[in-house]
DNA sequence: TCAAAAGTGTTATCCTTACACCCATGT
DNA sequence: ACATGGGTGTAAGGATAACACTTTTGA
């Protein structure tokens, strides 16, 4: 170990981008900030002004946008050599989740909210399993699964494309976008991986369809997909959904904007009881007649349950008194 | 938005350090692998040379030390102001958590592993809240709640201070490392906190009585606490213990660890039963003698569980069929 | 009247937690 | 005998998931 912990030591130049991923629900979508015709995700450079990346990453977004950023935490930094950029300088990317309110004008440059299942069809389990995983994406995990070297390998293979797609009796896991999309970055089905200074692909790797989905450059759509998979597991244990839901709202919208985070169907009747059960919100008198039917109750969120819980998953079976 | 999302575009020069959190469990203690007087903890340069962080890390920690590294994570990056070196450049941190298991010689350089719990006192509940708690912390938590500038504001932080520390018939989480890190920081009652230019210490703000435990370099100690939170959260819905335990192992050996790293007891009867229900571990057919009593059934991690499941917490009700 | 959405009641099942108890070995 | 650790049985209570049903509005 080098002892000096405090001695800067690159010997090379490196910069540092902050990356974000910005999450807004409306209308039932979820939705993600995008620049460049859609291709890329905002970004911009760490500037020593700021007091601290989360700082430095609030106070710019805001700044560019005027968007409410309600939530913010930082997803993963990357750092991968094909980053070097034509100067032969090391780019370290930082990511960033924010969470924010419906999308006022913005106007700035050239961003545009986007669906983010538009980049990951295959995530959108809302109407029960999307056809196209069956249709677009089996043949090629299928020849994946024969390309590899014995069958030992084909088993494991074909056991993990199982169970990350909810194959074969294995029931779909919403969280595991990530995964998800490295198997299919790995199988070589997602454009992006034959890109850049791809070993496997100058070693004359077979080329299979491309799965569907919209590209994005460099690693955004990993970022992408990182930033996805927290915001799946955090809404279970964490009340963010309601940094995406206007001051007032109904159940019902409420529960669209889960599912469309989740990509899954909720239980309506069960998920109003989970909801009014844990306290997290109150009513405000008022009711909604937006949608057909009889009139909603209206809610508004108890911002005092961040400073009354700390919510957490006990899992162990820990020794009372 | 800079629209410019490739673009090198730091003006100034920044460096890339690693820091490791390095932890086995040794004879019931959690233990980190620290240098410097037992100061700080072993960090490098981020070297081109690397592929990418994850794999750069793990070559120069089995490198330096003969450690097998079981598992590898990255814990977050830091780049807050203060860390600016001597020479004016910028800084930026990032951490990774890594297990291993037991510490070979190891020997160079004056590394030494050390248990956290010297570090943070008040995160060993393992024979029920420590005394300390009462005694050392709880007078400089009142002096920072009596500093709030008005009734609300001392309401907030009591309240806070009584979630965090399980006072006030709040029950001990003990995920919450970070944020009781964090808490003690704000209340100066953490020598580190005093360091550097603090705003806060030079408009003199009051100086309270530090809490126990050793302090360490720049913000490592803050860094450990992530990786002590992030494993203690982990631990509950993932098999990371097993990375841990030697090859083969006892379920008391195995529970020993688990309450090693919580810092909580186990209810023993209940514990063995979760182990054995989920299935992974499985028996070896040999027996240890040990430890006094009767002999124990040695056992072995199933490492296919790896590949068969992945564990993750559901919380939403999810429309089932 | 029907469709659409808002709600309520109830039950089967599983998981968590706790308590009580017996087993096997060394001193 | 007894201390120490290994190991089993079981029951209460709560959370989850599923099913069936009533209510209130607009078209």
């Amino acid at each position: 170990m080098d002892p000096r912990p405090t001695t800067s030591s690159a010997e090379h130049d490196i910069a540092a981008d902050l990356v974000a991923v910005l999450v807004a629900v409306t209308s039932g979508d979820p939705r993600v900030l995008t620049i460049q015709d859609q291709r890329a995700l905002p970004s911009g450079p760490f500037e020593l002004a700021h007091r601290s990346l989360q700082s430095g990453l609030r106070a710019w977004v805001e700044r560019q946008t005027r968007l409410p950023l309600g939530y913010v935490e930082q997803l993963y930094t990357f750092a991968d050599r094909d980053r070097a950029d034509a100067t032969g300088k090391h780019v370290i990317s930082i990511s960033y989740l924010g969470l924010t309110r419906e999308q006022p004008a913005l106007g700035e440059h050239e961003a545009r909210w986007r669906c983010w299942y538009d980049y990951f069809p295959w995530e959108d389990h809302r109407a029960g399993p999307p056809p196209l995983i069956e249709q677009a994406l089996r043949p090629g995990l299928r020849a994946w699964i024969a390309a590899a070297s014995d069958r030992a390998a084909q088993r494991g293979r074909r056991q993990r494309a199982a169970m990350l797609f909810g194959l074969e009796d294995h029931a779909w896991n919403e969280e595991l976008v990530l995964q998800r999309y490295e198997l299919l970055y790995e199988a070589k089905l997602i454009p992006e991986a034959h890109r850049g200074n791809s070993q496997a692909f100058e070693l004359g790797d077979t080329v299979r369809p491309a799965a569907p989905g919209k590209p994005m450059m460099l690693d955004h759509r990993r970022i992408l997909a990182t930033g996805i998979a927290r915001l799946r597991a955090k809404i279970k244990y964490h009340p963010v959904v309601f940094e995406l839901m206007p001051d007032t709202f109904t159940l019902l919208q409420l529960q669209r904007c889960v599912e469309a985070l989740a990509g899954r169907q909720v239980h309506k009747p069960n998920f109003r009881r989970l909801i009014e059960q844990q306290e997290l919100v109150e009513e405000t008198g008022e009711t909604s007649q937006e949608a057909g039917g009889r009139p909603a109750k209206l809610f508004r969120f108890r911002r005092t349950v961040l400073a009354e819980r700390a919510i957490s998953g006990t899992k162990l079976p820990i020794s009372g008194a």
